[in-house]
RNA sequence: GGGCGGUUAGCUCAGCUGGUUAGAGCGCCUGCCUUACAAGCAGGAGGUCGCAGGUUCGAGCCCUGCACUGCCCACCA
């Protein structure tokens, strides 16, 4: 049977018979293969396949296994997502860096997982609680969390069964879920000994608040969006005076909380003010004046109200100056019992209302227009109101200091370069973060409440007490959860097995790499740093003595770089949609992964990404692009039929075996190189490995994707298969031995392209491998496969350059025909004149080729120099002259010539102006010198040439 | 308010530490269904490298200024 028949009925079958895998492999009848590639029912067979092998999977070394061990651990998606291209093409690059290591000989472990993303997992059931017309609070805290968890447990899935559709590499067997028990237990002892660290602390002060949420947000949650809007100028009258003073604010309605106003202590205008009395407005409490640097001068009139339990700043001041808290606006930005009048109004209707009272009653000295950085909660757009609250935080400085001291030493490596910069501009200026929400969904916090009223004490501990230090037995644990990032920050080390020693801690920590997004540089990648610069350094590290540093890492200097979470973060770009505009589900540009994988196939889809995946710029997705590299893997497919029909035709005994090829092989199994065009593509495909090594070192995915593509389409198809040719359609009764050694060297270097070309296009490479070995690989994968290195001895300059001159020769004469309009089909004899007799050798012996790719009839070598013949192209090396009658177009090719002419001159003048100039000549490197006088010699002949026919050109009109 | 990118062919982008003729894909034009591939083959047109100065023997690349554009960070009413 035919497996390209798409059968979707065998693949579903795998699930249930995983060992009838062999069963479709050894059907497989290549000369059947279809003309067009049709990756769909490939690509899921395959990636059914490799998660049903468990491929990828990785046991731990043990101790004495020297392999070299690669680690990279997924950015977890939220439980809730669906596969956008932000995950796939952070996912492709991650798939190219761990295929590429693992066919390297590295012990190469991906490890995959999902985020039980607190806010948004509870909004997304909330809302669909709310379709069945219930409530969270109606339901109680129990009964909602168990029903979140049966949502996880029905759609929780949906992004990583996407990602075996990608065919992402990944460890299946280690997947995780931040909420399984032991990653949950790691939070509580995380969290336990940052409070016994005397890092984290519970207090009143302002936090951001999302009265949609209903939860305090930490200030990266807040984006900050410049809006038009309004600058209250207010007055507010000096008690035991008929003076004013006027205060300016942007939130009017929070000056029914206002405890003070401040001036500068050294604002002359207003010292004989300090410590006098206003009375507020609409409230008429009477509030003091205070000297504080909290005002400025020069802003607005240089006075400043003082709200403490709604800005920030206020908060501060009134710490300092002991003033009270007066709340006005509660959870669900409301106005207070503390607002008087305006009690139990919105914020904003409040706001109106004051306003319009203030006018009325004569405050209101005036109103501007003002741009105003409106903060907004990221969740829900809701605008964010500072609010006084009792929340957990953490203490970040000291922190923060190992995460600054890593990356100034270099300990972690960032690409590109400057992202490392803008890491440490943040982190040096990092506040404390206020890690409890006030959700159901997550991490409880383990702190628990003593209720007797004498004690209230506050006990925090791995496991729930069942007395207090009083003797109480009434405890009561918070009610808050953790920051889903604080979870997430631990992820590099509690996968592994933190708090315990394990061996997979020793193995795969640090992480070699992270790949992530700059989205989620502060979010997430910092705070990985913090927690693991604190939590893998003694005397956290599991197994670690607290006398000293540990004797295997040596100094303590040797401590903190073994306590980096990974060794290197590469940060890739955003893609955008074709008109660089960010994807967003309201402007309806968003590109579905699956929807482009559909029409083009996955490993197009890599490919482009892969390709697009520049440094400094955003991916401007465009599917044009992917419609090329969908003609790429045609391309492939295309090449690998033809090998396929020469391979059974002559001797289907060619195949590779599974003994041939001892894994891991490094580079071509074997390769004869008797012809030039042998020499010359063993010698290319050289460079193409050595350069695509260089750019995958260096994250470069798009030179690494363009120059395969470039080997494999410009190279391989257009000359090397197409120089084969000849060689492999022998004669009926011929001998077949030069079809042999050309068909054996055909398949083994189209073997070692498909492993150079794996980790970026990881289906098709994989379905032609199989079938290469006619269903009986030497291993179960491609991915298993030796990738190629390249060998320095099989690059030939020599042998490039000869090529170089054939392909030169070739070229010429399609361009002489194309020019004479020769009909495609007539060959044409052509004339040759060398400048060297080693040039003619070239010729001669690689006459069938000339014959062929330029259809030419016979070559017939000429002693003297063809000049200004018409059809006639010249080279420094060698002229060359189509026979042919058709009349020329003089008028055309004397444009042609004129043209060409003044490019040579215009060459030439730049050249001869610098070889004259003696600076020049005395600072330019030798090889930049000598190049421009061999140039400058070729300009001559070309020149010279070009002149002449002109000149006869002209002379015959 | 601070900081960071980008500006190269009609479109989307490359161009490594400054070095001989600035490249690719798509699109466009011409001709080909040449038994691997029309998702292909062969040939071709198309660029004052955002603007203005400067450094240099030499600038798309380095420096300064300007313009346009995108992004990040920020507790100043």
């Amino acid at each position: 049977m035919n497996v390209l028949a798409a059968d979707p009925q065998k693949c579903a079958l795998w699930g249930v018979f995983p060992e009838v895998e062999c069963w479709v492999l050894t059907s497989y009848m290549p000369h059947e293969l279809p003309k067009a590639y049709e990756p769909g029912a490939i690509e899921t067979r395959w990636a059914e396949y490799w998660v049903q092998e468990k491929l990828f999977h990785v046991e731990t070394p043990q101790p004495g296994d020297s392999r070299p061990v690669f680690t990279l651990l997924l950015p977890p998606p939220n439980v809730t997502g669906r596969l956008h291209m932000g995950h796939m093409l952070n996912q492709t690059q991650m798939d190219i860096i761990v295929r590429w290591h693992r066919m390297r000989g590295f012990v190469s472990l991906w490890l995959p997982g999902t985020d039980h993303a607190g806010i948004a997992t509870q909004m997304m059931v909330e809302r669909q609680l709310l379709k069945e017309g219930k409530k969270r609070r109606e339901m109680g805290r129990e009964k909602f969390i168990e029903r979140v968890w049966e949502w996880k447990r029905e759609y929780g899935g949906a992004i990583l069964d996407q990602m075996k559709r990608l065919g992402a590499s990944v460890d299946w067997g280690r997947e995780y879920f931040t909420m399984d028990d032991n990653l949950s237990h790691a939070v509580k002892e995380v969290f336990v000994r940052l409070y016994e660290d005397g890092l984290i602390y519970r207090g009143k002060y302002i936090v951001n608040w999302c009265s949609d949420c209903g939860t305090a947000i930490s200030d990266l949650e807040v984006k900050h969006e410049d809006v038009p809007g309004k600058l209250y100028e207010i007055r507010y009258p000096v008690v035991g005076s008929s003076e004013f003073i006027t205060v300016a604010t942007t939130r009017p309605e929070t000056m029914l909380g206002d405890t003070a106003v401040a001036v500068n202590p050294t604002d002359e205008r207003y010292l004989h003010l300090h410590g006098k009395q206003v009375l507020l407005p609409l409230m008429n409490r009477e509030i003091p004046i205070i000297a504080d640097e909290l005002a400025q001068p020069e802003f607005g009139t240089g006075a400043v109200k003082v709200t403490p339990a709604h800005d920030p700043n206020d908060f501060e001041a009134g710490l300092r100056h002991n003033l009270p808290q007066i709340e006005v606006i509660d959870e669900h930005a409301k106005m207070n019992g503390n607002a008087g009048a305006y009690a139990g109004l919105d914020r904003f209707a409040a706001r109106a209302k004051i306003v319009e009272d203030l006018s009325a009653q004569g405050f209101l000295v005036g109103t501007k227009d003002y741009t105003i950085a409106l903060g907004k909660c990221d969740r829900s757009g809701t605008i964010v109101e500072p609010r006084l609250s009792t929340q957990w935080f953490i203490k970040i400085a000291p922190l923060a200091k190992r995460a600054i001291d890593v990356v100034d030493k270099g300990y972690i490596r960032f690409t590109p370069e400057n992202y490392g910069q803008i890491y440490l501009n943040w982190m040096h200026n990092i506040h404390d973060w206020c890690i409890s929400r006030q959700l159901w969904w997550g991490h409880r916090i383990p702190a628990w409440y003593c209720k007797n009223d004498d004690c209230k004490n506050v006990v925090v501990a791995r496991e729930a007490p069942s007395v207090c230090k009083c003797g109480g037995t009434k405890l009561e644990q918070d009610t808050d959860v953790l920051d889903t990032w604080f979870s997430s920050g631990l992820l590099p080390f509690t996968t592994l097995g933190w708090p315990q020693a394990t061996r997979d801690l020793d193995v795969f920590y640090p992480n070699s790499l992270m790949i992530t997004g700059f989205d989620i540089l502060f979010f997430w990648v910092a705070r990985m740093i913090m927690l693991g610069c604190w939590f893998m350094m003694p005397p956290h590290k599991p197994g670690s003595n607290k006398a000293g540093p540990d004797a295997s890492v040596g100094s303590e200097d040797g401590e903190l770089r073994a306590s980096v979470p990974f060794r290197e973060v590469y940060i890739h770009a955003l893609v955008r949609d074709a008109d660089r505009q960010k994807m967003s589900k309201t402007k309806g540009n968003v590109l579905d992964p699956i929807q482009v994988i559909e029409q083009y196939g996955t490993d197009a889809t890599r490919f482009t990404l892969a390709a697009m995946a520049a440094p400094g710029t955003d991916i401007a997705f465009s599917e044009s692009r992917t419609a090329g590299y969908r003609n790429f893997a045609n391309k492939i497919w295309n090449a690998a039929r033809l090998m396929f029909m020469n391979v059974d035709r002559i001797d289907a005994s060619l195949r590779p075996t599974s003994g041939q090829q001892s894994p891991p092989h490094k580079g071509i199994v074997a390769f004869d190189v008797s012809t030039l065009e042998d020499r010359w593509i063993l010698s290319r495909f050289n460079r193409a490995v050595k350069d695509v090594s260089e750019s995958l070192e260096a994250y470069r995915f798009d030179e690494a994707a363009t120059r395969i593509y470039d080997f494999f389409w410009g190279e391989f198809c257009d000359w090397y298969l197409e120089l084969i040719k000849p060689r492999l359609n022998f004669e009926e009764g011929a001998d077949t031995t030069e079809a042999k050694i050309a068909c054996r060297n055909l398949i083994n270097l189209f073997e070692a392209s498909l492993r150079l070309l794996h980790p970026v296009m990881p289906f098709i490479t994989e379905e032609i491998w199989h079938a290469m070995y006619d269903g009986a690989p030497p291993l179960r994968s491609i991915a298993l496969a030796g990738y190629p290195a390249a060998d320095d001895a099989q690059i030939d300059l020599g042998t490039e350059t000869e090529m170089a001159i054939l392909q030169d020769l070739i070229v010429s004469v399609r361009n002489l025909r194309a020019e004479l309009k020769v009909e495609p089909k007539v060959k044409v004899p052509v004339e040759v004149f060398v400048h060297e007799a080693e040039t003619r050798r070239l010729f001669e012996q690689n006459l069938t080729a000339i014959e062929r790719l330029a259809s030419v009839e016979r070559v017939i070598f000429v002693e003297s120099s063809l000049g200004n013949l018409p059809g006639t192209r010249g080279t420094s090396r060698f002229d060359v002259r189509i026979l042919y009658e058709r009349k020329v177009d003089v008028a055309a090719e004397r444009e042609r010539l004129a043209k060409e002419l003044e490019r040579i001159e215009k060459e030439q003048a730049n050249g001869q102006r610098q070889l004259a100039n003696e600076q020049f000549l005395a600072k330019a490197p030798a090889k930049v010198v000598e190049g421009l006088k061999a140039r400058a010699e070729e300009l001559r002949v070309l020149q010279e040439k070009a002149r002449a026919k002109l000149k006869e050109l002209g002379e015959n009109t």
